[in-house]
DNA sequence: TTATCACTGTTTGTATACAATGAACGAAAG
DNA sequence: CTTTCGTTCATTGTATACAAACAGTGATAA
């Protein structure tokens, strides 16, 4: 696994908090490799927009209420095209692909919920190749980098995905209606379910967004909050 | 001026033609440094799509017509909504930046017609400052780095921008039916507005794609197309 | 002739040393 | 007591040396 993938999932995981400050000689020591990888990663983590270098050392993002607001429109915009997209231009393969990503997501949800052999971490990567091969079948390489980038924002919340049976039935049949519509080529049906079925994800994030936002406060170094305690 | 910075320049105004190999030795002798903060700034301009690494060094990114025609659907996604956005949250404060650019857009344009003072790439950067002007008013700051990345690519073609009278009038004009639409707060007709306007400078650059990819045959080594001739 | 293999040179990947910079701390002066 | 300045230390930025990987080349054998 490369410094960058590792930070990452890192990030992604809560092992690594909003605010927290991340210096390379301290990913180094952790990592057992010396800093000039770490810093490739960090450059990179930072033009995703995962961290945010200050003046001193690389921090942690965090993601205020609005910015996943913000982050979410922008998600329900692209890939609600992207299904637009792959309403017109899906190839009988591209809809095999749709299909079998959407088969297999039936198969885990239903073994999460039976016997509970399959986690949510598996779920959540079922779930990402449905959307990916949506993306796929929209015939627009473009578009995929931009997703990718506002996709793994309300990752880092991934924790609070305490998906109950409706929660996960009701993505399910999204998924369905989403695939339905690109099967007979309706486009502005896709572009409406994938719009809805991606709001339907933010409302799951926001209720625990005032959570999260307690969890994480006190991360940054006390020096800084001294100042404030004045 | 940063590697970064430099490197990206170079390549938008054709000094590195797409599909040119730019080892990290030949870029630290040209900029006299070494290669560390070269590597950085390599790295940089491949996640921003700009670059290519093959397993063997890096090539500056040849883009297709189809390549552009996919770029400029999605930039005008992106903005159309940024001005459906704006004519929501715009302040006062917002119209005064947009009717300011736009009055020196007005002002460069006469210029550049009548006494020939003003460059095309002063006009470039004015109406540039005018579509950041809408960006921000949209109040949404994640879409900025999306709109910039996408909004860079045609830039490599931009000694193909001959405007002539008519087309730089229509421009204008294209601005100002923006500006009263997000001024009236019309977000349907800000948008679509929006969406001509880009679609329309698209139309300009797909005119002279051909031309550009007659020029850019043969930059890559000749050990490679070797293979080709058999 | 063609395929395979080892060798060579070029180029990237990584470690490390040192320079530059900025923040924290403390001392001195107002 | 507060402000300002300089010193010190932590941390990043850059250069350079070396290791690793890969493409190209030529030799050898089928």
């Amino acid at each position: 696994m490369s410094a960058y993938e590792y930070i990452k999932q890192a990030i992604l995981h809560g092992e690594f908090p909003p605010k927290m400050r991340l210096t390379e000689e301290f990913l180094a020591k952790k990592l057992q490799i010396s800093r000039t990888p770490i810093r490739e990663a960090l450059k990179q983590l930072e033009t995703e927009g995962l961290t945010v270098s200050m003046k001193r050392g690389v921090r942690v993002r965090h993601f205020t209420e609005l910015d996943i607001r913000q982050i979410y429109d922008l998600r329900t915009l692209l890939e609600g095209y992207a299904a637009a997209q792959a309403a017109i231009h899906r190839t009988d393969s591209d809809l095999g692909e749709m299909a079998t990503a959407n088969d297999m997501y039936e198969k885990a949800i239903d073994q999460y919920l039976e016997t509970g052999e399959t986690t949510i971490e598996d779920i959540l990567k079922i779930n990402h190749s449905f959307h990916d091969s949506v993306i796929q079948a929209s015939k627009n390489q473009h578009i995929h980098s931009h997703i990718s980038k506002v996709v793994v924002v309300p990752l880092i919340f991934r924790s609070f995905y305490w998906f109950n049976a409706d929660q996960l039935r009701h993505s399910l049949d999204a998924h369905k209606t989403i695939l339905k519509a690109i099967e007979k080529q309706d486009t502005e049906r896709a572009r409406v379910a994938m719009h809805e079925h991606i709001y339907h994800g933010r409302d799951q994030v926001m209720k625990h967004i005032d959570v999260i936002d307690q969890q994480y406060t006190g991360v940054e170094e006390q020096k800084v909050s001294f100042q404030t305690e004045r």
